[in-house]
DNA sequence: AAATATGTCAACCGCACGTGT
DNA sequence: AACACGTGCGGTTGACATATT
Protein backbone atom coordinates (compact mmCIF):
# COMPACT_ATOMS: atom_id res chain seq x y z
CA UNK A 1 0.00 0.00 0.00
CA UNK A 2 2.36 2.80 0.93
CA UNK A 3 5.60 3.33 -1.40
CA UNK A 4 7.66 2.74 1.75
CA UNK A 5 11.92 1.38 1.35
CA UNK A 6 12.80 -0.52 4.02
CA UNK A 7 14.02 1.14 6.70
CA UNK A 8 17.26 -0.76 6.82
CA UNK A 9 18.76 1.16 4.17
CA UNK A 10 21.18 3.20 5.54
CA UNK A 11 20.66 7.13 4.46
CA UNK A 12 21.75 8.80 1.23
CA UNK A 13 23.81 11.89 1.57
CA UNK A 14 21.28 14.32 0.11
CA UNK A 15 20.85 15.49 3.37
CA UNK A 16 17.28 16.59 4.79
CA UNK A 17 14.60 18.51 5.49
CA UNK A 18 16.02 19.71 8.44
CA UNK A 19 19.36 20.59 7.52
CA UNK A 20 21.30 22.34 4.55
CA UNK A 21 22.03 19.93 1.42
CA UNK A 22 24.83 17.85 1.36
CA UNK A 23 26.99 18.08 -1.42
CA UNK A 24 25.30 15.64 -4.16
CA UNK A 25 27.69 13.73 -6.57
CA UNK A 26 26.68 13.14 -9.83
CA UNK A 27 27.80 10.90 -12.36
CA UNK A 28 30.74 12.14 -14.96
CA UNK A 29 27.94 13.23 -17.80
CA UNK A 30 25.50 14.91 -15.41
CA UNK A 31 26.50 18.71 -14.30
CA UNK A 32 25.23 20.00 -11.17
CA UNK A 33 23.54 22.19 -13.28
CA UNK A 34 21.22 19.46 -15.59
CA UNK A 35 20.04 17.88 -12.10
CA UNK A 36 18.09 18.85 -9.45
CA UNK A 37 18.52 17.80 -6.25
CA UNK A 38 15.15 16.42 -4.19
CA UNK A 39 12.56 18.43 -2.57
CA UNK A 40 13.15 16.52 0.54
CA UNK A 41 15.32 14.06 1.58
CA UNK A 42 13.19 10.55 0.56
CA UNK A 43 14.14 7.99 3.22
CA UNK A 44 13.25 10.26 5.95
CA UNK A 45 9.16 11.35 4.80
CA UNK A 46 6.31 9.11 4.56
CA UNK A 47 4.89 8.78 1.41
CA UNK A 48 1.68 6.99 0.05
CA UNK A 49 -1.84 7.80 1.43
CA UNK A 50 -2.35 10.34 3.72
CA UNK A 51 -4.28 9.21 7.48
CA UNK A 52 -6.85 10.86 8.97
CA UNK A 53 -4.16 12.04 11.60
CA UNK A 54 -1.91 13.70 8.74
CA UNK A 55 -5.04 15.46 7.04
CA UNK A 56 -5.80 16.80 11.12
CA UNK A 57 -2.01 18.00 10.82
CA UNK A 58 -2.36 20.09 8.03
CA UNK A 59 -5.79 21.42 8.48
CA UNK A 60 -4.54 22.74 11.82
CA UNK A 61 -1.81 24.25 10.22
CA UNK A 62 -3.55 25.72 7.55
CA UNK A 63 -6.40 27.25 9.73
CA UNK A 64 -4.00 28.45 12.07
CA UNK A 65 -0.86 30.08 9.51
CA UNK A 66 -3.64 29.67 6.12
CA UNK A 67 -1.51 28.24 3.31
CA UNK A 68 1.96 29.13 1.77
CA UNK A 69 5.80 28.16 2.39
CA UNK A 70 4.83 24.82 1.72
CA UNK A 71 8.33 23.08 2.50
CA UNK A 72 8.04 24.59 6.05
CA UNK A 73 4.83 23.03 6.45
CA UNK A 74 5.90 19.30 7.35
CA UNK A 75 8.16 20.84 10.31
CA UNK A 76 5.26 23.07 11.70
CA UNK A 77 2.69 20.78 11.43
CA UNK A 78 4.97 17.92 13.00
CA UNK A 79 4.82 15.30 9.78
CA UNK A 80 7.13 13.15 8.40
CA UNK A 81 5.71 14.44 4.78
CA UNK A 82 7.64 16.45 1.74
CA UNK A 83 5.94 19.61 1.78
CA UNK A 84 5.38 18.99 -2.08
CA UNK A 85 3.17 16.23 -1.06
CA UNK A 86 1.74 18.91 1.74
CA UNK A 87 0.98 21.05 -0.85
CA UNK A 88 -0.99 18.55 -3.13
CA UNK A 89 -2.61 16.99 -0.12
CA UNK A 90 -4.28 20.14 0.47
CA UNK A 91 -4.92 21.41 -2.90
CA UNK A 92 -5.98 18.48 -4.50
CA UNK A 93 -8.43 17.00 -1.23
CA UNK A 94 -8.64 18.95 1.82
CA UNK A 95 -9.20 22.46 0.36
CA UNK A 96 -12.72 23.52 1.98
CA UNK A 97 -14.21 24.45 -1.35
CA UNK A 98 -13.52 21.07 -3.25
CA UNK A 99 -16.70 18.88 -4.22
CA UNK A 100 -16.23 15.32 -3.99
CA UNK A 101 -19.30 13.58 -5.71
CA UNK A 102 -18.92 12.45 -9.33
CA UNK A 103 -19.14 15.06 -12.23
CA UNK A 104 -22.26 16.21 -13.80
CA UNK A 105 -23.37 16.15 -17.07
CA UNK A 106 -23.23 19.57 -17.64
CA UNK A 107 -19.72 19.66 -16.07
CA UNK A 108 -18.43 16.50 -18.42
CA UNK A 109 -19.76 18.57 -21.26
CA UNK A 110 -17.76 22.17 -20.76
CA UNK A 111 -14.98 19.36 -20.49
CA UNK A 112 -14.70 18.03 -23.55
CA UNK A 113 -15.60 21.20 -25.13
CA UNK A 114 -13.01 22.87 -23.29
CA UNK A 115 -10.34 20.14 -23.82
CA UNK A 116 -11.23 20.02 -28.02
CA UNK A 117 -10.61 23.65 -27.74
CA UNK A 118 -7.26 24.05 -25.95
CA UNK A 119 -6.19 20.37 -24.86
CA UNK A 120 -4.97 19.24 -21.99
CA UNK A 121 -4.05 22.48 -20.61
CA UNK A 122 -5.92 20.52 -16.99
CA UNK A 123 -5.55 23.48 -14.70
CA UNK A 124 -7.27 26.20 -17.12
CA UNK A 125 -10.25 23.84 -17.77
CA UNK A 126 -10.33 22.98 -13.75
CA UNK A 127 -10.42 26.84 -12.91
CA UNK A 128 -13.89 27.00 -15.21
CA UNK A 129 -15.14 23.76 -12.84
CA UNK A 130 -15.78 25.25 -9.06
CA UNK A 131 -14.92 23.05 -6.82
CA UNK A 132 -12.76 20.58 -8.84
CA UNK A 133 -8.84 20.07 -9.01
CA UNK A 134 -6.54 20.02 -12.11
CA UNK A 135 -6.28 16.36 -11.21
CA UNK A 136 -9.56 15.61 -10.60
CA UNK A 137 -10.68 16.82 -14.30
CA UNK A 138 -7.52 14.93 -15.69
CA UNK A 139 -8.40 11.30 -14.09
CA UNK A 140 -11.06 11.78 -15.35
CA UNK A 141 -10.70 12.55 -18.84
CA UNK A 142 -8.26 9.48 -19.31
CA UNK A 143 -10.87 7.82 -17.12
CA UNK A 144 -13.91 7.93 -18.49
CA UNK A 145 -14.41 10.78 -21.11
CA UNK A 146 -11.57 9.45 -23.55
CA UNK A 147 -13.18 6.40 -23.79
CA UNK A 148 -16.29 7.62 -23.70
CA UNK A 149 -15.54 9.74 -27.13
CA UNK A 150 -13.85 6.87 -28.53
CA UNK A 151 -17.28 4.49 -28.03
CA UNK A 152 -18.73 7.56 -29.71
CA UNK A 153 -16.41 7.13 -33.15
CA UNK A 154 -14.46 10.55 -31.68
CA UNK A 155 -10.78 10.47 -31.83
CA UNK A 156 -10.26 12.09 -28.68
CA UNK A 157 -6.84 13.41 -29.23
CA UNK A 158 -8.06 15.01 -32.39
CA UNK A 159 -11.83 15.53 -31.29
CA UNK A 160 -12.24 13.97 -34.90
CA UNK A 161 -14.79 11.80 -35.95
CA UNK A 162 -12.58 8.21 -36.96
CA UNK A 163 -14.23 8.15 -40.28
CA UNK A 164 -12.69 12.20 -41.36
CA UNK A 165 -9.94 10.98 -40.02
CA UNK A 166 -9.70 8.05 -42.32
CA UNK A 167 -10.86 10.18 -45.34
CA UNK A 168 -7.52 12.33 -43.88
CA UNK A 169 -5.22 9.24 -43.84
CA UNK A 170 -6.01 8.70 -48.04
CA UNK A 171 -5.50 12.00 -48.41
CA UNK A 172 -2.43 12.40 -47.43
CA UNK A 173 -0.92 9.47 -48.28
CA UNK A 174 -1.47 7.63 -44.97
CA UNK A 175 -0.39 9.86 -42.10
CA UNK A 176 -2.63 12.13 -39.67
CA UNK A 177 -1.52 15.80 -39.44
CA UNK A 178 -0.49 17.90 -36.78
CA UNK A 179 1.40 15.34 -35.11
CA UNK A 180 -1.49 12.43 -34.31
CA UNK A 181 -0.17 9.99 -32.40
CA UNK A 182 -1.14 7.06 -35.02
CA UNK A 183 -0.56 4.66 -31.20
CA UNK A 184 -3.51 5.92 -29.72
CA UNK A 185 -5.30 6.66 -33.00
CA UNK A 186 -5.34 3.28 -33.94
CA UNK A 187 -6.00 1.83 -30.41
CA UNK A 188 -8.93 3.97 -30.08
CA UNK A 189 -10.31 3.23 -33.50
CA UNK A 190 -10.03 -0.40 -32.68
CA UNK A 191 -12.08 -0.23 -29.97
CA UNK A 192 -14.66 2.29 -31.26
CA UNK A 193 -14.80 -0.80 -34.26
CA UNK A 194 -14.78 -3.72 -31.91
CA UNK A 195 -17.68 -1.39 -29.94
CA UNK A 196 -19.00 -1.17 -33.63
CA UNK A 197 -19.00 -4.58 -34.09
CA UNK A 198 -20.26 -5.60 -30.78
CA UNK A 199 -24.26 -4.79 -31.33
CA UNK A 200 -24.82 -5.89 -27.56
CA UNK A 201 -22.76 -3.25 -26.82
CA UNK A 202 -23.53 -0.70 -29.25
CA UNK A 203 -23.54 2.77 -27.32
CA UNK A 204 -26.70 4.54 -26.43
CA UNK A 205 -27.76 7.84 -26.10
CA UNK A 206 -27.67 7.18 -22.17
CA UNK A 207 -23.93 6.83 -22.59
CA UNK A 208 -23.84 10.56 -22.61
CA UNK A 209 -25.88 13.15 -21.62
CA UNK A 210 -26.47 14.90 -24.84
CA UNK A 211 -24.95 12.42 -27.36
CA UNK A 212 -26.01 14.57 -31.01
CA UNK A 213 -25.25 17.99 -29.53
CA UNK A 214 -21.50 16.92 -28.24
CA UNK A 215 -21.03 15.17 -31.78
CA UNK A 216 -22.45 18.32 -33.49
CA UNK A 217 -20.05 20.35 -31.08
CA UNK A 218 -17.22 18.22 -32.18
CA UNK A 219 -17.89 18.36 -35.78
CA UNK A 220 -18.19 21.73 -35.74
CA UNK A 221 -15.23 22.27 -33.95
CA UNK A 222 -12.97 20.19 -36.13
CA UNK A 223 -14.52 21.38 -39.27
CA UNK A 224 -11.50 24.28 -39.61
CA UNK A 225 -8.84 22.71 -38.02
CA UNK A 226 -8.63 20.12 -40.48
CA UNK A 227 -8.03 22.20 -43.54
CA UNK A 228 -5.61 24.79 -41.43
CA UNK A 229 -3.25 23.96 -38.97
CA UNK A 230 -2.24 27.58 -38.46
CA UNK A 231 -5.90 28.40 -37.74
CA UNK A 232 -6.33 25.40 -35.43
CA UNK A 233 -3.28 26.71 -33.38
CA UNK A 234 -4.87 30.29 -33.75
CA UNK A 235 -7.97 29.12 -32.19
CA UNK A 236 -6.35 26.99 -29.24
CA UNK A 237 -4.39 30.35 -28.36
CA UNK A 238 -7.26 32.58 -28.23
CA UNK A 239 -9.31 29.63 -26.45
CA UNK A 240 -6.57 29.66 -24.16
CA UNK A 241 -6.27 33.66 -24.07
CA UNK A 242 -9.87 33.95 -23.60
CA UNK A 243 -10.19 30.95 -21.14
CA UNK A 244 -7.36 32.30 -18.75
CA UNK A 245 -8.53 35.69 -18.43
CA UNK A 246 -11.99 34.42 -17.29
CA UNK A 247 -10.19 32.26 -15.01
CA UNK A 248 -8.57 34.93 -13.36
CA UNK A 249 -11.46 36.82 -13.08
CA UNK A 250 -13.96 34.23 -11.69
CA UNK A 251 -11.50 31.92 -10.18
CA UNK A 252 -13.86 29.30 -8.28
CA UNK A 253 -17.00 31.46 -9.30
CA UNK A 254 -20.36 30.08 -11.36
CA UNK A 255 -19.78 28.81 -14.47
CA UNK A 256 -23.25 29.88 -15.61
CA UNK A 257 -22.30 33.31 -15.37
CA UNK A 258 -20.18 32.60 -18.03
CA UNK A 259 -22.63 29.91 -20.28
CA UNK A 260 -25.72 31.62 -20.02
CA UNK A 261 -26.01 34.60 -22.48
CA UNK A 262 -28.28 36.65 -20.68
CA UNK A 263 -25.91 37.11 -17.53
CA UNK A 264 -22.75 39.59 -17.86
CA UNK A 265 -19.25 38.43 -17.38
CA UNK A 266 -17.58 40.21 -14.00
CA UNK A 267 -14.63 40.02 -15.76
CA UNK A 268 -14.54 40.44 -19.10
CA UNK A 269 -12.99 43.71 -20.80
CA UNK A 270 -15.31 46.75 -21.61
CA UNK A 271 -15.83 45.44 -25.03
CA UNK A 272 -15.87 41.94 -24.15
CA UNK A 273 -19.30 43.31 -21.87
CA UNK A 274 -20.68 45.27 -24.02
CA UNK A 275 -20.92 42.03 -26.31
CA UNK A 276 -22.35 39.87 -23.03
CA UNK A 277 -23.73 37.35 -24.88
CA UNK A 278 -20.26 35.38 -24.84
CA UNK A 279 -20.85 31.70 -23.81
CA UNK A 280 -18.29 28.51 -24.53
CA UNK A 281 -20.71 27.22 -27.35
CA UNK A 282 -20.63 30.70 -29.09
CA UNK A 283 -17.18 30.32 -29.01
CA UNK A 284 -16.41 27.91 -30.31
CA UNK A 285 -19.15 27.52 -33.17
CA UNK A 286 -17.96 31.36 -33.70
CA UNK A 287 -14.60 30.49 -34.20
CA UNK A 288 -15.21 27.46 -36.41
CA UNK A 289 -14.71 28.88 -39.92
CA UNK A 290 -12.15 31.03 -41.24
CA UNK A 291 -11.51 33.01 -44.73
CA UNK A 292 -9.32 30.98 -46.89
CA UNK A 293 -8.07 34.31 -48.11
CA UNK A 294 -5.04 34.79 -46.12
CA UNK A 295 -5.45 38.23 -46.01
CA UNK A 296 -9.29 38.26 -44.97
CA UNK A 297 -7.72 35.78 -42.62
CA UNK A 298 -5.34 37.84 -40.81
CA UNK A 299 -7.98 40.95 -41.09
CA UNK A 300 -10.46 39.37 -39.23
CA UNK A 301 -8.46 37.59 -36.42
CA UNK A 302 -6.90 41.33 -36.11
CA UNK A 303 -10.62 42.55 -35.58
CA UNK A 304 -11.11 39.71 -33.02
CA UNK A 305 -8.42 40.06 -31.33
CA UNK A 306 -8.95 44.15 -31.03
CA UNK A 307 -11.98 43.15 -29.08
CA UNK A 308 -10.18 41.84 -26.29
CA UNK A 309 -7.18 44.24 -26.16
CA UNK A 310 -7.71 47.48 -24.12
CA UNK A 311 -6.24 50.32 -25.39
CA UNK A 312 -4.24 51.49 -22.13
CA UNK A 313 -3.82 55.33 -20.95
CA UNK A 314 -1.98 57.02 -23.91
CA UNK A 315 -5.27 55.40 -25.62
CA UNK A 316 -2.36 53.06 -27.72
CA UNK A 317 -3.26 49.84 -27.87
CA UNK A 318 -1.23 47.04 -25.42
CA UNK A 319 0.36 44.49 -26.93
CA UNK A 320 -0.76 41.04 -25.67
CA UNK A 321 1.96 38.56 -25.84
CA UNK A 322 -0.72 35.93 -27.00
CA UNK A 323 -1.86 38.14 -29.36
CA UNK A 324 1.57 38.58 -30.52
CA UNK A 325 1.90 34.87 -30.77
CA UNK A 326 -1.57 34.27 -33.08
CA UNK A 327 0.52 37.18 -35.14
CA UNK A 328 3.91 35.21 -35.56
CA UNK A 329 1.39 32.12 -36.16
CA UNK A 330 -0.57 33.94 -39.47
CA UNK A 331 3.23 35.43 -40.54
CA UNK A 332 4.83 31.81 -40.04
CA UNK A 333 1.98 29.78 -41.74
CA UNK A 334 2.68 32.41 -44.52
CA UNK A 335 6.06 32.12 -45.07
CA UNK A 336 6.05 28.48 -44.33
CA UNK A 337 3.43 28.10 -47.37
CA UNK A 338 6.51 30.63 -49.38
CA UNK A 339 8.57 27.88 -48.30
CA UNK A 340 8.47 25.09 -51.41
CA UNK A 341 12.10 23.96 -49.98
CA UNK A 342 10.29 22.87 -46.64
CA UNK A 343 7.37 21.72 -47.95
CA UNK A 344 8.56 19.05 -50.38
CA UNK A 345 11.05 18.22 -48.04
CA UNK A 346 8.37 16.95 -45.73
CA UNK A 347 6.32 15.55 -48.37
CA UNK A 348 9.35 13.81 -49.10
CA UNK A 349 9.30 12.44 -45.28
CA UNK A 350 5.55 11.49 -45.62
CA UNK A 351 6.33 9.66 -48.65
CA UNK A 352 8.94 7.66 -47.28
CA UNK A 353 7.22 6.80 -43.97
CA UNK A 354 4.03 5.97 -46.03
CA UNK A 355 5.93 3.44 -47.72
CA UNK A 356 6.99 1.96 -44.62
CA UNK A 357 3.50 1.73 -43.56
CA UNK A 358 2.25 -0.06 -46.72
CA UNK A 359 5.47 -2.07 -46.62
CA UNK A 360 4.92 -3.39 -42.97
CA UNK A 361 1.24 -2.72 -41.70
CA UNK A 362 1.73 -4.11 -38.85
CA UNK A 363 3.45 -1.03 -37.72
CA UNK A 364 0.25 0.88 -37.43
CA UNK A 365 -1.09 -2.00 -34.54
CA UNK A 366 2.03 -0.76 -32.21
CA UNK A 367 1.74 2.32 -30.55
CA UNK A 368 3.69 4.71 -31.97
CA UNK A 369 3.92 8.13 -30.80
CA UNK A 370 5.35 11.31 -32.99
C1' DA B 1 -14.59 -19.52 -5.32
C1' DA B 2 -10.36 -18.25 -7.27
C1' DA B 3 -7.70 -16.09 -10.73
C1' DT B 4 -7.23 -12.61 -13.89
C1' DA B 5 -8.32 -8.34 -16.22
C1' DT B 6 -9.75 -3.77 -16.07
C1' DG B 7 -11.00 0.70 -14.03
C1' DT B 8 -10.35 4.38 -10.75
C1' DC B 9 -7.96 7.86 -8.57
C1' DA B 10 -4.61 9.49 -5.03
C1' DA B 11 -0.08 10.39 -5.12
C1' DC B 12 4.37 10.92 -7.14
C1' DC B 13 7.78 12.72 -10.46
C1' DG B 14 10.32 15.90 -13.03
C1' DC B 15 10.28 19.99 -15.51
C1' DA B 16 9.22 24.92 -16.17
C1' DC B 17 8.46 29.26 -14.51
C1' DG B 18 8.34 33.26 -11.36
C1' DT B 19 10.41 35.68 -7.70
C1' DG B 20 13.72 37.15 -4.42
C1' DT B 21 18.55 37.74 -3.29
C1' DA C 1 23.32 38.03 -14.51
C1' DA C 2 23.29 34.03 -11.87
C1' DC C 3 21.54 31.35 -8.58
C1' DA C 4 18.29 29.28 -5.08
C1' DC C 5 13.93 28.41 -3.84
C1' DG C 6 8.89 27.86 -3.98
C1' DT C 7 5.15 26.74 -6.68
C1' DG C 8 2.34 25.12 -10.63
C1' DC C 9 1.64 21.92 -14.09
C1' DG C 10 0.98 17.73 -16.91
C1' DG C 11 2.28 12.98 -17.35
C1' DT C 12 2.72 8.71 -15.05
C1' DT C 13 2.52 5.18 -11.50
C1' DG C 14 0.63 1.86 -8.57
C1' DA C 15 -2.60 0.34 -4.89
C1' DC C 16 -7.04 -0.78 -4.38
C1' DA C 17 -11.78 -1.87 -6.06
C1' DT C 18 -14.65 -4.01 -9.18
C1' DA C 19 -15.85 -6.83 -13.14
C1' DT C 20 -15.11 -10.79 -15.81
C1' DT C 21 -13.65 -15.40 -16.86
Amino acid sequence: MFHLLPPTLPPLPLGSSTSPPLPIFLPFFLSSKMVRPPCCDKLNVKRGLWTAEEDAKILAHVSKHGTGNWTAVPKKAGLRRCGKSCRLRWTNYLRPDLKHESFTPQEEELIVRLHATIGSRWSIIAQQLPGRTDNDVKNYWNSKLRKKLSEMGIDPITHKPFSQILADYGNIGGLPKNGTRIGSLTRDLKNALMLKSDQSSAITSEEFSKPEAAQEIFLTNNRNSHDNPSMNLLTQLKAIKLVTEASSCIHHGNISSLSSPTSSSTCLTPKAKSLHTFSWSDFLLEDAFLPSDPQEQENMSKGNLDLQSEPNADGQRQVDPIEEMTDTVLSNGASEASSSYDSSFLEAMLDRENDMFLEFPSLLEEPFYY
